[in-house]
DNA sequence: TTGTGTTTTATTGCCTCC
DNA sequence: GGAGGCAATAAAACACAA
């Protein structure tokens, strides 16, 4: 257990010691009121009585305010250094006239003061750091919002598109009609196949008859997609362009497309309404819950 | 003058370091 | 094991409104 040294100055109990009056503030100004105008009866008997006594003997008596010199002069000490070594601490206790163990709980207190107030210093800043935070995350949050609105009526535009040029395919298809019989159709495929075949071969240096331009064979399964009748310029050159838009799309978007003229863009396209919604979408708004329990 | 809230000084108990 | 630091707290001093 830590207990006062037993050494008191004479300041100290002077200051300690000193009658109250209600004029002055704090013991030191009495000190120094005393000392230039001599002290009063009873305090110069007070300081006899503890002439006579010993002085070596703890003192237990009330707590008492350091005097605003001795109060500067620690600030100064403490602003050069807020720990204190033993040499320090004593010649500054004898500097002031107070017991080694005062300055060094004055500098305890003080370190405590200082922290707390550093604390306050720093939630301050990172409240200001949070606010403007909040702020850029909720302008970001609008900014999404207008981009979600400006993806959905970019979807529905090329769905419009999409479907529109499917229409033009179908109209076009000689298989859509009355002439889709056996014969014809065997008869059509290999002339496609003659040309298309061949398209892809001199494109890719590989023999894969069932690939074309990039559309394998599982791309090919429904009748719509299937073959037009050599000739058929526009037929064929609708088909191609549609190929190649389908090509450069699943390119484009990394996104596969098994079955092009009914892909849904609802399902395919790579701005799914989930994938978009998370890619931009915050769950929350950012806390510092363990910064500030109460919240 | 008094009640109350704040600040300052001091104590206590625990912990770490040498 | 002693010295010193720190957190928590007590208690005195102080400020101030009513």
């Amino acid at each position: 257990m830590k207990r006062f040294g037993s050494s008191d100055s004479l300041g100290a109990l002077i200051s300690i010691c000193a009658p109250k009056d209600a004029t002055i503030v704090n013991a030191e100004e009495k000190y120094a009121v005393t000392n230039q105008e001599g002290y009063s009866k009873e305090f110069q008997a007070m300081l006899d009585s503890l002439d006579q006594e010993d002085c070596s003997e703890e003192f237990t008596g009330k707590k008492r305010r350091l005097g605003m010199d001795q109060v500067k002069a620690l600030e100064k000490h403490f602003e050069v250094e807020n720990k204190l070594e033993p040499e320090r601490k004593a010649k500054l206790a004898d500097e002031l006239g107070l017991q080694p163990r005062q300055v060094a709980i004055w500098f305890q207190n003080r370190r405590a003061r200082w922290k707390t107030k550093q604390m306050e210093k720093d939630y301050s800043l990172l409240k200001a750091n949070y606010d403007s935070l909040k702020l850029s995350y909720e302008a970001l949050q609008q900014q999404n919002e207008a981009l979600r609105k400006q993806v959905k009526q970019l979807k529905a535009k090329m769905c419009r598109e999409i479907e529109g040029s499917n229409q033009s395919i179908k109209e076009e298809s000689p298989f859509s009609g009355h002439e889709s019989n056996a014969d014809h159709t065997r008869e059509n495929k290999a002339e496609f196949h003659e040309t298309y075949g061949n398209y892809a071969k001199s494109k890719d240096g590989s023999s894969d008859s069932d690939s074309i331009n990039g559309v394998t064979k599982e791309d090919h399964g429904k009748p719509e997609f299937s073959l037009g009748p050599k000739g058929s310029s526009s037929s064929s050159n609708s088909m191609k362009n549609w190929i190649q838009i389908s090509d450069n799309f699943s390119r484009a978007f990394s996104v596969k497309i098994c079955q092009p003229q009914f892909m849904r863009m609802e399902d395919q396209t790579p701005f799914s309404s989930d994938e978009s919604c998370n890619f931009f979408s915050v769950d929350q708004a950012p806390t510092l819950h363990w910064y500030f329990p109460e919240q």
